[in-house]
DNA sequence: TCGCTTGTTGGACAACCGCGCAATAGCTGT
DNA sequence: ACAGCTATTGCGCGGTTGTCCAACAAGCGA
């Protein structure tokens, strides 16, 4: 329909994208979806991506990063470590059908078969595992937490997040968002030997 | 090409099935790729199962199911229930390449869309809890283990040894197996109050 | 106002998918 | 040796997919 410049309409695809994604899962879509979606042509999906591969490759990246970027601004709320790695916690936890998780779930089952994808998910796993570690020290440095090991702590923390998340999303009400959410917060109380809020 | 009977035909397709799989995931399995690794026609797979979905289903449950009970056996072998539980972690964390492992990323990225599959996915994945649940509860029983909820601390354990896992196949090389198992012991140990062997 | 650049169209294309079915071929008991 | 059963074939169906490309049109500088 409407002339888009380059920037602007790259950006509307990959927005089409996780639409459609949020729908469908980052498997199921096509070009004609994505045409659809915007209100335009399927052939103009190729005149700005050389193929689907790298389209669905751009949008996991903006997707996980968006989600990402959320989590920052969510524990910047946080006045202290603890605080902070409650509202990582419930940033992280998924909704029954979270579709950034499924995203995930989708790119996890991937990495070993497609490289490009395997580098971006290694890239920002890496970063959220980085996020709790700096929680953690921050913890430790207030002398709310102990830990004499935090990368391994964050990856505990992360890992049993993950582990339950990915149950909520592929099988579906096997366990709930809020058994996430509590089992989570008692795995760091006994990983970081947090004090309850009354002491 | 031969002709089997129904028993060998069925296990033949199933062991072609995860052939494929190891090499293309189990969702980008076709029924032409069947018939072409068993050397055979690709229709005969529709004799034997109605969908590619119960095809998928009941190869992943083949070769998830061999895996519980392998981890079983390797249980029985502990006197109490530390040792089983190192059995069982140890059985349980994968190698560099382990090929079971990324069958279950591939099941649970596929759950959502394969119905069967999810049944399959869900069922198992609660048969392995169960077995982490019965070593706690003994493991209280005896005396040595401490858990007032036996049932999320098995969620819990069993989740950071997904989430870890996943790493470790999906990341290559971004953690190690080792770390896997030193990390998860070490979880165990805070969520059990583990008193130490020397103890 | 004209002409060039380029975003956009919409369908052609070949390949692929799961699935169904009539025909065929190989085994088994008699 | 023959008949009956059924495992197996091989192709067809309707539908889908990603990719490509010639034609069209919207904006912009001259």
């Amino acid at each position: 329909m409407a002339r888009l410049s380059p920037d602007d309409r790259r950006r509307a695809i990959l927005d089409a994208t996780l639409a459609v994604a949020r729908r469908q899962g980052l498997g199921g879509i096509t070009v004609r979806d994505l045409g659809d979606e915007m209100g335009t042509s399927s052939g103009l999906i190729h005149h700005y991506f050389e193929s689907m591969d790298a389209v669905l490759a751009a949008a996991f990246e903006q997707a996980a990063s968006a989600d990402i970027d959320r989590a920052r601004t969510a524990i910047t709320a946080g006045i202290d470590a603890a605080e902070q790695l409650d509202a990582f916690i419930e940033s992280y936890a998924p909704a029954q059908s979270d579709w950034t998780m499924q995203l995930w779930l989708d790119a996890w089952s991937e990495a070993a078969r497609r490289p490009a994808l395997q580098e971006v998910s290694r890239r920002l796993n890496r970063e959220w595992q980085g996020i709790v570690r700096d929680i953690i020290e921050r913890g430790v440095a207030e002398g709310r937490f102990v830990s004499d090991e935090p990368d391994a702590a964050a990856w505990r923390l992360l890992s049993v997040l993950d582990g339950l998340a990915l149950q909520v999303v592929a099988h579906d009400a096997l366990i709930t968002r809020d058994d996430v959410v509590a089992w989570t917060r008692a795995a760091a109380e006994r990983e970081l030997q947090i004090v309850s809020a009354a002491g």
